[in-house]
DNA sequence: CTGAAAGCGCTTACAG
DNA sequence: CTGAAAGCGCTTACAG
């Protein structure tokens, strides 16, 4: 009670509640942050005052300034997380990441994506955080750098390589070899891809042996050159295979894509695709043109969500594990590692056979 | 080049950049957040030498504090992110929410919800933010209760009011009176209903009046209100009605919920759930027991998801704009409001009438 | 159980 | 175009 004044000239601090109780900044101090350094009804008292005063508590950023930490972790994802939070594969790593986080009671940074791929490293360096987790981006990505030059710990998810930094990454190649390699064994021979983006530049279309050459995102580059190993081994020519390169892992984009590669002459008769969404709407295509799978067509995806089981037909695809991943990443960058020595770990593919791959037809 | 010491004492600061340059502080300041504010070449010579120190560029806790904003808003949600990561409902609020912070460069702290609905509070007072959306939590939500505290622009979507705070929210209550409306309007008699939560105290199992009345969610008793109005605008006694509360938003406890209720004697010919998730689970139950819907039993649901369409039959809902919901809570603490005069924002919902509700048997 | 002192690293008027 | 000064609000040894 007292002196409430009705204009609040100043917001209060530690200070302004120790200097109307006489005693020192520290005692209040420790009143929120160390509890049993202090007689309780001295507390009792403090915390009175404080809120007669309107005393927020200790102010977080100087508190993170002061302590040298912040509990809390930067997230720095490839798309923008409104698409982000639409995508079933990053959402299961988002889910993995999320339940080591929060069992350590950490927060989660979620740093924006500029729609336009533009600077985006203002908001990395402003981060109040104590490391960053850094999911799939390109080589050349500017939060990638932005938050590598902040010499906080970090952990790159699926790509790229960094030696500063740790890196959770899937078995990619290996992967798409053994798809190739299935489809070759049940007597393929013509075949096209429907792939990821294979640099951060907003192309789409064919992409021929150049572009993929020229590729930013190592993950893509990985995938191609695992259908490239099992072909090539087959003594098919991997330049003759169109690859189809498309914005965004959705069905829709999956459906374009496998429109314009089933509209070719020759027709393949086995299209991999670089996710089940993507091997879901090449599934549509197919029954646009008429073209039962797998009779006709074959089709594989990859990543093995929950969705690949229920399309008609259910999709061979490669399995990752998707939670899995999320889950190692918050581990590691919860457990830390020494300096000059990040871990690397490497999770394992499979391929799972369903019923939209078959025997090539005659 | 010239003086890299094998060991570093010190991390770098703008001091020391100052130092070594022979200039002040606020130059090498400049040089990162102002640019124009001095000679490009001494500003490259600085940024060099920087570079040649290892310094990581201004600290964000440091910045924070004496600039007093940090770019940051922080989200706290009902439940465990690893679950809300999960909820289609929760989803679409995140991803509207993410549409607007992400537009205006604004990063979006993710608050851990602790496992135990112990504590909490802790992840509140250290995050580093300019304000908090607080989604659909308890009266009693320790965490509210903590961002409130801390007198930072809040805005509460959907649950509970709080004079401090901005508010989103939708006709709960209007809602569900339309849903049991159409019921009673199909000559329907018997009722029984599938519930969220009530209070924050874990429990699940039916809900007599007395539980009703001592609902700490507001939004659940909203609901409950707008079924109860109908009815008894229909002459039909509430207390009577069976109210199964669920702790948990998926199509399993739906159909558990369903299971109980259907055994009962007599058995209800319509079934009121509070969710589309928890409807699509009911149909199961149904199914199980050779029930056709909506020949033996209607069901609604509530939100209208996307999948709401595709369940069979698709269900007869009550339309929320969820993702509207996250673009206005956005919105509004972007743009801020005058003290002391918070805006609430009352968001309508709508029935739609699919194949999953039609006469009550003779 | 309590307090005086040091310092975390920065930005922002302001003066020159 | 550059610098000296003030101050953002707190926590942490340390001494008593």
């Amino acid at each position: 009670m007292g002196a409430q004044g009705k204009i609040t000239l100043k917001r209060a601090t530690l200070q302004t509640i120790a200097d109307r109780l006489k005693v020192s900044r520290t005692t209040v101090s420790n009143a929120y942050s160390r509890p049993d350094q202090l007689n309780p009804a001295l507390r009792q008292k403090i915390l009175e005052v404080a809120k007669e005063l309107g005393y927020a508590g200790p102010d977080a950023a100087a508190r993170s300034l002061r302590r040298g930490r912040s509990g809390s972790l930067g997230l720095i994802f490839t798309e923008t997380l409104s698409y982000a939070v639409t995508d079933p594969v990053s959402l299961l790593f988002l889910r993995g990441l999320a339940e080591a986080t929060e069992t350590a009671g950490v927060n989660l940074l979620l740093i924006p994506t500029p729609m336009d791929h533009e600077d985006g490293a203002a908001a990395v360096l402003d981060a109040v955080v104590d490391g960053f987790i850094v999911y799939s981006v390109a080589e050349d990505d500017a939060r990638l750098q932005a938050a590598l030059e902040r010499r906080l710990p970090t952990v790159i998810v699926d790509q790229p390589r960094r030696k500063q930094a740790a890196l959770v990454e899937i078995a990619d190649r290996a992967g798409a070899r053994a798809a190739a390699e299935h489809l070759l064994a049940l007597g393929h021979r013509r075949f096209a891809v429907i792939a990821f983006p294979l640099s951060e530049d907003g192309y789409d279309g064919p992409a021929g042996p150049e572009r993929q050459a020229a590729a930013t995102f190592p993950i893509s580059r990985a995938r191609l050159e695992g259908y490239a190993d099992a072909l090539r081994a087959a003594g098919l020519r991997w330049e003759d295979v169109p690859v189809q390169e498309m914005p965004l892992n959705t069905r829709e984009t999956g459906e374009d894509a496998a429109g314009i590669l089933l509209d070719r002459t020759p027709r393949p008769t086995a299209i991999l695709a670089f996710s089940d969404l993507l091997a879901a709407g090449a599934l549509r295509a197919a029954a646009t043109r008429g073209l039962r799978v797998p009779e006709a067509l074959s089709i594989t995806g990859f990543d093995n969500i929950a969705e690949a089981a229920q399309t008609r037909p259910p999709l061979t695809t490669v399995r990752q594990p998707l939670l899995e991943k999320g889950i190692t990443a918050g581990r590691l960058i919860l457990e830390g590692w020494p300096e000059d020595d990040p871990p690397e770990v490497l999770l394992p593919t499979e391929l799972v056979v369903r019923a939209s791959t078959g025997p090539a037809p005659a």
